[in-house]
DNA sequence: GTATTGATCTTCT
DNA sequence: GAAGATCAATACA
């Protein structure tokens, strides 16, 4: 379950896509509802959601996710005991997925994905974690109380 | 509890 | 040559 998300969008110099488009960041100027995956600090990677139309260059960060099921397999891919762990962060995210630059641009709406709408929840909304330009936006949401988010209560 | 640091790749200056 | 949408172990208070 998706628990913690943040918003990058044109014309955001925090985005990847603010600065034209390159190899690695291609998938993010569309078609949407693709999964957009790219490298992080030369070491992890990073799950986007594209939700821009063509040629825009939007995404949505997934940041962390409450494992339901098949702990044992993100287990298996992390190598660490704390399921509070597990998801909480993009690229332990995307490791516990198994997500990597194979998956770049992948449709969300096929297999080997599936998403679900889940049910009404509470959300809030915090200032975007780990960058430096415009960290002002109020553009990251996470469920209200959960605690399998990145870092806890965001401000809201 | 907060602070520091190594791992290591792509793009930008 | 440096910074970046990071993680996790280690060091210190």
């Amino acid at each position: 379950m998706i628990v913690e998300t943040e918003a990058y969008a044109p014309n955001d110099p925090a985005s990847h896509s603010y600065k034209g488009r390159t190899l690695s960041n291609e998938t993010m100027f569309g078609p949407p509802g693709r999964l957009h995956v790219y490298r992080s600090y030369g070491i992890h990677w990073c799950a986007n959601i594209v939700c821009g139309d063509d040629g825009v260059g939007a995404a949505v960060l997934l940041r962390a996710l409450e494992p339901t099921r098949e702990l044992e397999q993100m287990q298996a891919r992390r190598r660490l005991e704390n399921p509070r762990l597990l998801c909480s962060g993009p690229g332990r995210l995307a490791q516990a997925l198994g997500l990597t630059g194979e998956h770049d641009g992948l449709r969300l709406d096929h297999s080997p994905f599936e998403l679900s709408p889940g049910g009404p929840v509470d959300v809030v909304s915090g200032t975007r974690v780990g960058i430096t330009r415009a960290a002002e936006r109020q553009w990251r949401y996470a469920l209200s109380g959960s605690s399998f988010v990145s870092r806890p209560r965001p401000r809201a």
